[in-house]
DNA sequence: CTTTACGCCTGACGGC
DNA sequence: TGCCGTCAGGCGTAAA
């Protein structure tokens, strides 16, 4: 499932392609995802990708107009939790699942597939910030604008458990379900605990482990990212780091408690009964 | 306002 | 072997 780091693995791996290239073609086999796919996004149609950014989870295309009177704006695409983007040869059959894809004028096509359909792939207006699904967002958790400080300042009066805190997008956007526990886990908290309730000294531990984890899963990202066109990339590259995440009856490897699983805002949960509180 | 529940959807998996 | 129920998950939205 697409976390942060693989959304942003996924933008490295699509810029070569994408960047200074202008859009063909765009062709919709399926436009039925979370959003319906509307045909604005033939906006981009002829236009060159001038820049690629991810805010969130979000992969944002810049695709200045040709003339005036034509709208300012570009593409987003959401991964949902099963979709990925992938550079192929148009000529090659798509898949199953292939929902969406733009034909460049190099002769490379991006496609994009997502069994599920819960991605995204729309026409923003400019400026893009401004767009419903990002205007609300919570900032980067790998920029200036997260910290510890912050964490405890947001989270002053509240009762809600701590990691429901943190992955809400309001407050700091990207931490997934995985990563949340597992970052709970570095730092020594109890998921359950309520966020109103950890002190500003626990908070900035937290602010540095969530960025480390984050940071070491895109490193690992590049993995994933070497065999991003070929017909059989896998996903999975940071499974073997995970420390609690889907680990429920087995020993902690820091202090060999044992690690128990629970539902927490509709979400699984794990964490280790002797070293989190 | 905060908090919780639900729905979208397919594939993997376990039970029979 | 195949059928069926259950679960997983990001995240917006409705409901409480």
């Amino acid at each position: 499932m697409p976390e942060l780091p693989e959304v942003e693995t996924t933008l490295r791996g699509i810029e070569p392609a994408l960047l200074d290239r202008k859009i063909a073609d765009i062709k919709v086999r399926n436009p039925a995802l979370r959003i319906p796919v509307a045909r604005s996004i033939q906006h981009a149609r002829g236009r060159s990708v001038v820049g690629l950014r991810r805010r969130a989870k979000y992969l944002l295309l810049d695709t200045p107009p040709l003339e005036t009177g034509q709208p300012e704006g570009g593409l987003m695409i959401h991964l949902g939790m099963s979709g990925s983007l992938r550079i192929t040869d148009p000529a090659t059959a798509p898949r199953k699942h292939d929902h969406v894809e733009l034909v460049m004028d190099s002769g490379a096509c991006l496609r994009f597939n997502d069994p599920r359909r819960f991605g995204i792939f729309t026409w923003w207006d400019a400026p893009a910030e401004d767009h419903s699904l990002i205007a609300h967002l919570g900032p980067e958790p790998l920029g200036p604008d997260f910290s510890g400080k912050y964490l405890y300042t947001r989270s002053r009066n509240l009762r809600v458990a701590v990691k429901n805190f943190i992955m809400n997008s309001q407050v700091v956007v990207g931490v997934g379900n995985i990563y949340a526990s597992e970052a709970l886990h570095l730092a020594g908290i109890h998921p359950s605990r309520p966020a109103g309730r950890i002190s500003l000294a626990r908070y900035e531990v937290l602010d540095q482990v969530i960025r480390e984890v984050l940071e070491s899963a895109i490193r690992q990202g590049g993995t994933t990212l070497r065999d991003f066109t070929a017909p059989d990339a896998q996903p999975g590259y940071f499974a073997q780091d995970l420390r609690v995440y889907d680990r429920a009856g087995k020993a902690c490897f820091k202090c060999g408690g044992e690690i128990r699983r629970k539902v927490l805002g509709q979400r699984a949960t794990y964490f280790c009964v002797g070293c989190q509180r």
